[in-house]
DNA sequence: TTGTATGCGTTATCAG
DNA sequence: CTGATAACGCATACAA
């Protein structure tokens, strides 16, 4: 149904073969400037745009790179994309996008289909079912460029972004402890993604730092991620519902703080008079929220570009790169309002150096 | 760097032909069960992937629809990609999305480019600064499958899935009304997009059906959609200065919304005592903000859905289409929790019918 | 300066 | 049942 003109249609329409219309429309100096301008011209009218199809299957490389990540209806990922957009296009990169929203076997189904040659590498962020990556292994062995940011993992060495999840949860459990809340609880997303791991031990430290024990109760995973059934809010329920019931809530990401916002108004709690809130978040509503909320934000935007830079060198590099670094950016922490409740004169502790 | 297997590898281990090869992997009835076993297990343990850009190139088609948007960290746009993936996912079909970031030259450079045979068919909601369309209009003539939704065009006759403006408009101005506002303000992206002319008109019926004069001082375009420098902001600033300052705003956009939140604040503002929002918007924070904000909200999910369907029958089509549908949705008004102030014992009018 | 032939990976057609 | 060949659109090595 829908023909678009081809350098055959061109060559045949002025005589001439394809090979002299190639060479004429990318400029070749060894065509003469009458026939240059003939096809220049010819081409320009009827709108000639080469084939990207036909000219990945000829340079073995499509020139787009695939974005792997749980969801895009997230403030950081969209973020994130949108750094990464803004290098890819300047680089001459076209970014195809693929959702696991949170499920194995669909990032797995994802990655298959973008590597298997229609993309020149991959920007991964691991979904939260991800327990193994056998999937990601037997590309990287290949020689297949990947670039793991936010949610990585140890078990390839290749390029990686993140940022100092460890210190932003640690910062976010110290203004608690600073507000005077002492029992804190931790929602966070599975168990096997890096950065619960990181969060959850700059939680624990800044407890520890504090001298408040740590409670294991206190803590909920939610291994999908909070993307099935009520996960994240049976997770708060039962929380509240605790005969020692927490005082404060540390999220540990975008989507769970703004489900633990909604759940807790389901549930009828007023934030911060009934129970306080800090947590991981990109949405450019939190301020709005205050003082409902204090959040951690990550510098999303450059984390997906300089991911994206670090493809890019990968994916152009002649020879096989051999020094991988891992970028570690520094979280903002936005602070909600102080409201009256709860303030009490301790102290600010003096901040811990974080590893 | 990276090489994966093709099917001339297989062929050459075995020592079989392409051709049986390849009928042996797609289970052709003319090969004996021998060969095939033989092949589909080579092909198994060396993890063959048929190379989608040569398909691509051989069927000329890619399997895959392009998707132009002004933004994906907006939640209307985010929850639509997600309802097109769900419909797309199902048929097999990629999806490669596009931002604008509301600007003209970036639709057309993303629409020629992803038109130039990358993709099958177009999903297609307008840019802000977009006040002429020829670049769809060639695609369209000749063939090219395009799908409009939200932000569409009159000019092109095709597919198109929209939600009914007006009405959500008119609730959204009446609602105003009935908590007793009457200096209501109207801050809408660009003047050229459809949403922004009939959310307009349903603004003006809505104060017009209620005797309220209509000031046309308190409308605010932001004819980039609020992309570039303040634009929003100054449109927010320049309001609340006026001489006679409206004591409500209706906002006509998800980003909008969220500005005029963000602006209101910065401005030290207190809604809805100093002044009152509503405003469309598919922010799952809107429940939250309340009692600050009552908000419009788009089927966003099910427009995505609809517009894939759309656009996958007309792909599939064999001979052109000439009826189309204009599809169009309801929107839904969350109110926000009645406060004390302003509220006044005005009857609720009853609704007028809409167009 | 231009044309011819080849190959990128796949499948369809035609011959065996 | 299997193999050789052509074609999809393009770029390039090689001829002329």
């Amino acid at each position: 149904m829908y023909e678009a003109i081809t350098i055959k249609d061109i060559a045949k329409a002025l005589g001439l073969s394809t090979s002299t219309v190639s060479r004429a429309l990318r400029g070749s100096y060894e065509i003469s400037p009458e026939t240059k301008k003939l096809v220049i011209e010819y081409a320009e009218q009827y709108n000639y745009r080469p084939n990207p199809i036909a000219l990945s299957l000829k340079e073995r490389r499509s020139r787009s790179i695939g974005v792997v990540v749980c969801e895009i209806a997230n403030n950081f990922f969209s973020q994130a994309i949108n750094g990464i957009e803004s290098i890819a296009y300047n680089r001459g990169y076209h970014v195809i996008i693929s959702q696991s929203h949170e499920s194995y076997d669909r990032e797995v189904v994802n990655v298959e289909h973008l590597a298997s040659r229609s993309v020149d590498g991959l920007l991964v962020s691991l979904s939260a079912e991800t327990d193994h990556i056998e999937h990601f292994k037997n590309l990287h062995e290949k020689g297949f460029p990947i670039v793991f940011f936010d949610r990585i993992t140890e078990e390839i060495e290749t390029f990686k972004v993140v940022v100092d999840n460890y210190k932003g949860a640690y910062d976010a459990t110290q203004h608690l402890i600073d507000s005077g809340y002492t029992k804190i609880a931790h929602v966070t997303s599975s168990q096997h993604l890096s950065i619960s791991k990181e969060r959850l031990e700059g939680y624990k430290a800044a407890l520890a730092d504090n001298s408040i024990t740590l409670n294991e109760s206190y803590i909920r995973y939610c291994n999908h991620g909070g993307m099935i059934y009520d996960e994240l809010e049976d997770a708060v329920k039962s929380l509240v519902h605790l005969k020692d019931r927490p005082d404060a809530i540390f999220s540990a990401g975008d989507r769970l703080t703004i489900s633990c916002l909604t759940a807790l108004k389901a549930i009828g709690l007023k934030i911060p008079d009934d129970i306080a809130l800090v947590g991981f978040s990109n949405s450019p509503l939190v301020e709005l929220l205050s003082p409902a909320l204090t959040a951690v934000k990550q510098p999303a935007f450059e984390m997906g570009q300089v991911a994206t830079e670090l493809l890019i060198k990968l994916i152009e590099s002649k020879r096989p790169v051999t020094e991988f670094e891992k970028v570690v950016l520094q979280t903002d922490i936005f602070k909600r309002e102080s409201s009256a409740s709860k303030i009490t004169d301790k102290k600010p502790k003096t901040k811990k150096a974080v590893s």
